[in-house]
DNA sequence: GCTTGACTTCGAGTGCACTCGAAGAGGCAA
DNA sequence: TTGCCTCTTCGAGTGCACTCGAAGTCAAGC
């Protein structure tokens, strides 16, 4: 049995499409996996690990741009430790941030779902006089 | 004085632009305000309520062609209620999941944040050896 | 009277993050 | 051997939500 996965299965795993894990290659953020005798690529675990962190920053609204940022300072070496951690701790705080105000935005459509449908007919506008 | 605001006041009072507020007009997701003497945008308290609802479902990731389908129910009248409701309420379940699902990575970016700068030099994988 | 600034319409351009298609090679099952 | 599937690289295309620029109008202030 061949070592890690190809590159669907690591795809499939990691919930992306093998078009986006060489997308991620190409643009420096995700590392080069080895190659198989075949010459194709074998997603290690690590390589996972690393593709399973980025998933999640880019789910929280992680820009393409800035998590390249990050996979650079990691490049670069046990220097960068510091930098890095800013940048994860400043990205956690914006995540906070967001939790927050779509707490806030839900608490409005709440509000909205009970006020105008327990009301019959509560007129607001979108235009000029239609009914909301 | 003239009655309602103009469309550079709506788009600040609102946090959007003069051009966001005119395409949103385009598309048909605001409705047209009414106009002054001299035949401009006089945006009423209606139009702002309406337009602060849709800033509101836009920043919970409602898409535009949603919040368009809402507006066409708004405009066909009262006997969309229900069908307004449902979605609403559907859009309501996905931002508690999308909440839920940024609590949960939150948790992961904490942990990755602890575990890797407390402990130093642990390895983690971007490529092919290279340090996290 | 002239400038300034906000407004008008229209269509075209931008940026992001993919997403896909083309063209070709390798390996395996029937 | 034939077909089929998955892989490879490359560049081009897509969809969303704006975002802007051009060219023109109009009213108010100096």
């Amino acid at each position: 049995m061949i070592e890690g996965l190809g590159i669907a299965e690591a795809a499939s795993t990691i919930g992306l499409t093998a078009h986006t894990l060489r997308y991620y290659e190409r643009i420096g953020l995700a590392g080069e996996p080895p190659r198989g005798p075949d010459g194709r690529r074998r997603y290690t675990e690590q390589n996972l690990d690393w593709l399973r962190l980025i998933t999640r920053l880019r789910s929280t609204g992680m820009s393409i741009a800035e998590m390249c940022r990050y996979a650079e300072l990691v490049r670069e070496g046990p220097d960068t430790v510091g930098e890095r951690r800013e940048l994860l701790e400043s990205h956690r705080d914006v995540v906070r941030q967001r939790i927050a105000e779509l707490q806030r935005d839900l608490a409005v459509i709440d509000t909205k779902i009970e006020k105008y449908f327990a009301t019959e007919h509560s007129a607001v506008a979108i235009g000029t006089g239609a009914i909301e």
